[in-house]
DNA sequence: GCGAGATTGTGAACAAGTTCACAAACGCGC
DNA sequence: GCGCGTTTGTGAACTTGTTCACAATCTCGC
């Protein structure tokens, strides 16, 4: 284990493999071997092991690795440990089912404010929560400290509320608008795209439909 | 341009130049270049001319990119020159988001069904849609020919419902429930997961603030 | 305690994707 | 038409990530 820095698919995959451990434990599962997580994961029995090195030796030769005790261990490196507070901004239709989504509980990921701009919302109750005036989110985020907001805005409002969340204190950002956002080097963004998602499908799905009915058919295209 | 297989990564990127190329055609553009959607879309000029060279040469030397003749080879390219149908199984939360977006208009993508297996919510109408039987899924989509499925149903349905979908004719699946599923290899799927992209901020938002705050603390972590 | 069988952790080989750098192509002004 | 500044398209170099393969480690039964 040499410290290096950490592939982001190695991230991605561990956020996977986690939940295949609480599923595990969750059937009572004690033990579970590389090759098992492959199975469940459907990511390979080396690749598994290979991400698990860069953080440290977390299984047994000829066991495997302890359901619970890997549980604790990517929690720990995923900092899901302890409770981590979310901002999200945009009380439409993705906060919405982000509210009341419950599974982010088993990862100890808890939407902690709500904000909208549009006053007819605030003050109004949203899941749990009361929906607060974006403007307070400096003042509200002094109190809560979290670290993680959620871009859940049209377009035209993202770079502004991106803003909003750098100076409240927010380091990393979930963006479900279709926007480039400028943030300072020491803010992390994802991007959720459905439509890039879709398009890619759409690419295959079509792809492959000749390769089945027609005769598997590549190049000939001109190009031109 | 030699005729190879196309990565998924350029692919995911042609969906980001297709929005910025519609942007630019609606403020009046005529004209792009590769540095110019660099400063758009925050890819290098080079990934840019790179990804289009797998299709084939769509620029002028010394002037740029036709915006209009570029949207179009992106859109053919994508599949997305003619209107792509789509099923939705789950009317909850998520899918009630879904078919109220107006931008997959924007791509030609149209929600064409919507399907659910509670018989409390079946006959309903949901966005413009009725929502429908999952039972009569083939027989709804023998009619519409969608070959693009999105699954908003619970963890623990999404595999019954891939099946169903890929026995109704559906090549590309769109998964927003938390698991693996298990397809024929012809079938593409792509799963979208908001516990995956948090997770990988989270480790990343506690990272930084560590080296912003404390010094630049790396190792040190025993790993036992 | 010791051999058999299983499974890990990891360097080394490999594959995939990105960046570089430059020749070839173009438009424009003269 | 011709040189000049601009920008493309693409092989080659490089970087990053994945797979392989095997020595080292552990358990268990006897
Ligand atoms: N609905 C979908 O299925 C879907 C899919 C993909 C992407 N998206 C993207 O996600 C974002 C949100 O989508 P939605 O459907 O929830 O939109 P929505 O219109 O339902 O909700 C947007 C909310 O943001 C609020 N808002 C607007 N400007 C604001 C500002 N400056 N500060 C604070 N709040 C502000 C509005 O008042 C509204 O409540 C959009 O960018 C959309 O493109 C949505
Ligand atoms: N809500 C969120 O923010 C969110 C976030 C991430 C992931 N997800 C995932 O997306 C999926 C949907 O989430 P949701 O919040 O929309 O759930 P939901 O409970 O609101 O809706 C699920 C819908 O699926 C229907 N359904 C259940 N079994 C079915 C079956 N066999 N065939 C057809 N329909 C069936 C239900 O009747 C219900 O209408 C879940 O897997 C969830 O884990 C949701």
């Amino acid at each position: 284990m040499t410290e290096t820095r950490v592939p982001v698919p190695t991230l991605e995959r561990l956020a996977i493999y986690l939940r295949v451990l609480l599923d595990a434990h969750e059937s009572g599962i004690q033990t579970l071997s590389s090759q098992e997580m492959e199975q469940h994961s459907g990511i390979s029995a080396a690749q598994f092991r290979k991400d698990l090195s860069y953080f440290g030796e977390f299984g047994k030769p000829g066991v495997g690795y302890s359901v619970q005790g890997l549980i604790a261990c990517i929690e720990r490196i995923l900092r899901l440990d302890e409770e981590q507070p979310i901002l999200l901004v945009g009380a439409g239709n993705i906060g919405s089912a982000l509210v009341g989504y419950p599974n982010f509980r088993a990862h100890r990921l808890r939407i902690a404010a709500v904000f909208d701009n549009n006053f007819v919302k605030i003050g109004r109750p949203f899941g749990d929560l009361i929906i607060e005036d974006i403007a307070r989110i400096r003042e509200v985020n002094a109190q809560i400290g979290a670290r993680l907001g959620i871009i859940a805005v049209p377009a035209h409002a993202a770079q502004e509320v991106a803003d909003a969340l750098v100076d409240a204190g927010v380091t990393g950002i979930l963006n479900f608008a279709p926007t480039i956002l400028r943030t300072p080097p020491h803010v992390h963004v994802r991007n959720v795209s459905f439509l890039q998602e879709l398009a890619v499908l759409s690419y295959h799905a079509v792809e492959d439909a000749l390769c089945v009915n027609g005769q598997a058919r590549r190049g000939g295209d001109d190009g031109v």
